[in-house]
DNA sequence: GCCGTTTTCGGCCCGACTGTTTTCAGTCG
């Protein structure tokens, strides 16, 4: 069972335990237990079981369920639970305006225990028989069903950043309006996001919460105050917008970033210093009207007031970023100004939109120092991969291409396909021709577990093989990556001095934080890549650089702050077991 | 259920908004 799995486990128990009216730490001390999991570096199962107990919010109870379910896939408290309520109870609680309470009322009056039940029953009146429900909820459910029903989809990162951006400038015009930015899981970078959180500074809140609820992107407005809005943005996503006074902005911007977790523990440790944080700022707890702020202005001042430096947004997933801040041990995150090219790109000789050409003087214009330029290997047909005579004759152009491009520095990237066997698309001595081979898999997904991983065990020992490429195969939204046995072919891959890919295609974000920060400890090099298949998505370095944030990388950890002399020495380092970087 | 340089028992983050209420529970982030 993967962490992930595990981690989904204990948040199901937490709803039904919700559900169960049961005692709210306990539901807490679940999620959280959940979080922590999903944001672990290493697979529970590959971490002995006495050392369960040393991960933060796993004690006795929650480490005997982990047990259980790394034996068999399932454990006695789910069980139980998912006989007390079924499973339709689960999808109620999407619906905004129903929580754990309402729904179990639902259920218990009513027998409601499905999408379609509740809406059978709103529309027959029948929720008004009950206690607190009046007509407005009754509207607000049934707007809500709708909602519910594909409330799963989370936006990609990049998607999002986008609309974020339109609503940034839109936001501008607004009279009144002084600072303004973007907070939430949009800040911290992560993969997916399921809202935008907007905040921003004025004296008179409820004018730019009317100029806001009155953009053209808002769809519907969901409820709106002086100092808050919620609406449905026309794009699909839902947005808040809150108005603090300026004095307020640090703590409101920090506390509206998030995670949630990253926020119970920073109020954990300000209380035990006598002191309590909300969205207006830090203040004693002995100051009970709140009256004299210690910090808010900033975030800056909010965190050193703690006793902790500032810490960067994509690493407040409570990962252990507070302990490391305390300890004064945050890592120099690598920034997009530290990478000096791109390593994993595509032009027009197969699925690209421009030449190898315009891909380089597009890499040039950025300011980089060097880049690879890339193609398909013969194999992936349906990208129109190139055969080894098409792959000889390219270096001729890019040896052309280099003439009129004196600013940067052009090497021959491919990104040569992994086949069924592990054997790599082009024979050895072709491969050793291509300045960085990267190996990815686009055929056989299907494979069992075993053979996946032996194939892409394989090509990461192959000693012309310099990067593993979206070792996962996952497109998110659309399918799971293959399954792969991720500790095998890091060691492989450390073994035969072979790196591995970040890709910032904003569908596969691959590898994710979390195996990059497990590849880390192992001293193995990652590559930050844009995988671009025209040169505007170059823009997508962005992005991989933040998930190599996310996974608390330095520019010591990626190959990408290499200068060009440095990186031609890494690509001639010494190969095969136990060869070294 | 977890956790401990205040504690192995008794705590556990905090405020806005809504809808239904005569003072507040439920939901949300």
């Amino acid at each position: 069972m993967e962490n992930s799995q595990i981690a989904a486990v204990f948040d199901e128990i937490a709803t039904l335990l919700e559900l169960a009216g049961e005692n709210p730490f306990r539901i807490r001390a679940y999620r959280r237990a959940s979080q922590m999991i999903a944001g672990l570096p290493k697979q529970l199962r590959d971490i002995p079981a006495e050392e369960h107990l040393d991960i933060p919010g796993i004690g006795k109870g929650i480490a005997a369920n982990i047990a259980q379910l790394l034996a068999g896939g399932s454990c006695d408290d789910l069980d139980a639970l998912r006989k007390r309520f079924p499973k339709g109870l689960l999808e109620l609680i999407l619906v905004p305006g129903l929580g754990p309470k309402r729904a179990k009322l639902l259920f218990d009056r009513l027998k409601i225990d499905s999408l379609d039940a509740l809406r059978q029953a709103t529309r027959e009146g029948r929720l008004r028989e009950l206690a607190g429900f009046g007509p407005k909820l009754e509207e607000n459910i049934l707007k809500g069903i709708e909602f519910a029903a594909e409330s799963n989809k989370r936006m990609v990162y990049w998607d999002a950043k986008l609309i974020m951006d339109g609503l940034l400038l839109s936001m501008k015009d607004c009279p009144g309006v002084q600072q303004l930015e973007a907070a939430g899981s949009l800040r911290r970078g992560r993969e997916t996001v399921g809202d935008l959180d907007l905040l921003c500074t004025a004296r008179d809140g409820a004018k730019v919460i009317e100029f806001f609820t009155r953009l053209p992107q808002v769809s519907r407005i969901v409820g709106a105050g002086d100092t808050k809005a919620t609406v449905r943005l026309a794009a699909g996503i839902q947005c808040d917008l809150r108005v603090v006074p300026p004095e307020s902005f640090g703590a409101a911007l920090q506390y509206f970033t998030g995670s949630k977790d990253h926020n119970v523990a920073l109020r954990a440790l300000a209380q035990g210093k006598g002191l309590t944080i909300n969205e207006y700022g830090l203040f004693r707890k002995s100051d009970a009207k709140q009256s004299k702020p210690l910090a808010g202005k900033t975030e800056k001042e909010l965190y050193e007031r703690l006793g902790l430096p500032w810490i960067p947004p994509e690493l407040r997933e409570n990962r252990g970023e507070i302990e490391a801040a305390g300890a004064g041990t945050l890592p120099e995150l690598v920034k997009l100004k530290d990478v000096r090219g791109d390593f994993h790109n595509h032009t027009s000789h197969t699925d690209g939109q421009n030449s190898v050409l315009e891909m380089a003087q597009a890499a040039e214009k950025r300011g980089w120092e060097w880049v690879a330029i890339g193609d398909h290997s013969r194999s992936l047909t349906v990208a129109s991969g190139l055969s080894i005579d098409d792959l000889r004759k390219s270096f001729a152009e890019l040896k052309r291409a280099q003439d009129k491009t004196p600013g940067i520095r052009l090497m021959r990237s491919m990104e040569v396909d992994v086949l069924k066997d592990g054997s790599m698309d082009y024979p050895d001595p072709v491969l050793k021709e291509i300045d960085v081979v990267i190996a990815s898999v686009h055929s056989a997904f299907s494979q069992p577990e075993p053979e996946m991983t032996e194939r892409i065990r394989r090509a990461a020992s192959n000693p012309h093989v310099d990067m593993i490429g979206h070792l996962s195969g996952r497109l998110l939204g659309r399918r799971d990556g293959y399954r792969v046995g991720f500790e095998a072919v890091l060691e492989a891959a450390r073994d035969n001095a072979t790196a591995f890919e970040i890709n910032g295609q904003p569908q596969r974000q691959d590898i994710p934080d979390v195996q990059a920060r497990r590849v880390k400890e192992l001293d193995v090099p990652l590559a930050v890549t844009t995988d671009a298949h025209a040169a505007l998505q170059y823009d997508y370095m962005e992005l991989a650089v933040t998930i190599a944030r996310r996974a608390w990388l330095t520019r010591k950890d990626i190959l990408n702050c290499l200068s060009h002399k440095d990186l031609l020495e890494w690509l001639a380092r010494p190969r095969g077991r136990k060869g070294t970087r």
